[in-house]
RNA sequence: CGGGGUGUGGCGCAGCUUGGUAGCGCACUCGCUUUGGGAGCGAGGGGCCGUGGGUUCAAAUCCCGCCACCCCGACCA
């Protein structure tokens, strides 16, 4: 049974230390359960904006930036969105050598300024849909901080757009959710996570209906990978985003709201993480390939360096690695724990058969290859190994995963894994009770799996599990 | 805030019960040998033992206070 990787560095300090550094930033801690990301795990952030953002403009969102502080004021226009939000508000009470008039708060999102511009931007039906998105950092004093999961700041884009109608709002909302989200998951990361619609209970703060894609991590908890609100007419109305309808009437706009976080980092090391550290799906991976000299010997450097170019040339993210002088077994060791999908060696022994080694990452298999092949057994590899990562993960939900008729069927189930039960057996008094026994309702979905339009359709599936 | 635990070189820990002035592994520096799976040997550098007070000839060790951090719950992308 292999460990499961949580992202605690104690667990795995060489290749998690490697991505990232605790951060205390003072000897008495008043800033706690922030991290610093290290190149090797920005690397990663990195591919993942750049999927994620193309995704987002396909979507037919723009990228924008708005202020890092809001007024206090802003987030109390809406009664819920405050309430949710106070307890982990940082807030700045005095700049500029005197205390402020009044407090202003280090965003923990931006539906409330970008509210208070949208209004101003948004006259006319013509002005919708205003499609935003912004990537930045937010901060949120959360009790209890995490390490990737549940940092006090993190890196994220929040997406926040204005629709003249609920039906094109909720259609924008499920756009994201699926087109965005889901496709970015499942492609890149090799996740097959579930999308459903949260429970009141767990709705976002000043939202009408949030929806989640729900992954089942290695020790088969569940972990929120990603999440898109429909606001309905709540921020609307708190800040008056009005526009004029083709018929002529003044109308609040319906509005939305989303966003995906670093904690994707963390919910692919739980998910794909072994005994040897990272695994990187191979679409997602900073570096596919590391060409490796093994050891120094005439024409070695020359044959790999060629391997490398021709890798390249063919759009493979590669790497030579030709530190002859550095033990072949730790920079082996590195790329596995770094996680790189696939190492060609490259030495002597190899080249005077005409072959080179190639390892990969996701078994660790190795197999000799012939020069002339290698394109096409890196390709094929890089393809293969990107689908067996998501099999694997889809197999393990799937052996984790339990139908059960009733609440406390599924709150035994929920304590080794998940359990799909009827909604209608659950209900918000199951729902609390479940609560008071470590396990949540994730999600509620059609028997088909299916989005549902509201909680209260019939027939709906409830997913609970322990969650982080 | 409730329950449990921990603070000792950069990291991970032992030492504390039974006080005698600090040790191990990793990392780091230098030398030689290694280099096809986390190298070996030798020589080094680095800690006022979280903090304040008390007991004592003597405190990492015993006593009291404080602070911080970790785990389980409440919060949560």
């Amino acid at each position: 049974m292999a460990r499961v990787l949580t992202p605690r560095a104690e667990d795995f300090p060489r290749w998690y230390q490697d991505l990232i550094a605790k951060a205390q930033l003072a000897d008495n801690g008043p800033v706690r359960g922030t991290m610093v990301i290290r190149p090797a795990g920005y690397a990663i952030w990195e591919r993942m904006q750049s999927e994620m953002d193309n995704r987002i403009k396909e979507a037919g969102a723009e990228n924008a930036y708005f202020p890092l502080f809001i007024p206090e004021s802003y987030l109390r226009r809406e009664a819920q969105h405050v309430e949710g939000f106070s307890p982990e508000l940082a807030v700045v009470t005095h700049a500029g050598g005197k205390q402020l008039a009044e407090p202003i708060v280090v965003r923990p999102t931006s539906e409330t300024i970008f509210g208070e511009f949208m209004a101003k931007w948004v006259d006319s039906y013509r002005d919708l849909p205003l499609l935003l998105n912004q990537w930045a950092n937010v901060v949120r004093w959360e009790m209890r901080p995490r390490t990737f999961l549940r940092t006090t700041e993190f890196l994220w884009q929040e997406g926040h757009t204005a629709h003249a109608t609920e039906a094109d709002a909720a259609a924008y909302a499920r756009k994201i959710l699926h087109e965005v989200y889901q496709d970015f998951m499942v492609e890149l990361l090799a996740m097959p996570v579930v999308p459903g619609r949260k429970t009141k209970g767990e709705r976002f703060a000043g939202a009408t209906n949030t929806m989640t894609l729900e992954g089942m991590m290695g020790d088969a908890k569940a972990l929120q990978m990603g999440t898109s609100h429909e606001l309905g007419q709540n921020f609307a109305k708190a800040f008056d985003i009005t526009y004029s309808s083709q018929a002529g009437a003044l109308e609040h706009a319906w509005t939305t709201s989303w966003g995906s976080t670093t904690r994707m980092i963390g919910g692919l090391i739980m998910t794909h993480g072994d005994d040897n550290g990272l695994r990187l799906p191979p679409r997602l991976a900073p570096t596919q390939v590391q060409v490796m000299v093994v050891k120094a010997g005439e024409g070695v450097l020359e044959a790999a360096a060629k391997l490398r170019d021709e890798l390249k040339a063919a759009g493979v993210r590669v790497k030579l690695d030709d530190r002859a002088d550095v033990p072949f077994g730790r920079r082996a060791v590195d790329a596995e724990l770094q996680g790189i999908p696939i190492r060609i060696e490259v030495g002597p022994r190899d080249l005077a058969t005409g072959n080179v080694v190639v390892a990969r990452r996701i078994d660790g298999s190795k197999s000799p290859v012939p020069l002339a092949g290698v394109l096409d057994e890196v390709t094929g590899a890089l393809t293969a190994d990107q689908q067996r990562l998501y099999d694997d993960s889809l197999a393990f939900r799937e052996q984790n995963t339990v139908d059960v008729a009733t609440l406390g069927d599924a709150i035994e189930a929920a304590q080794t894994g998940w359990a799909r039960v009827p909604w209608s057996a659950v209900g918000a008094e199951g729902e609390a009770e479940a609560n008071g026994k470590a396990v949540t309702v994730r999600c509620l979905a059609r028997p088909d799996g299916s989005m549902p339009d509201s909680d209260g359709e019939p027939d709906l599936v409830a997913i609970l599990a322990r969650a982080y």
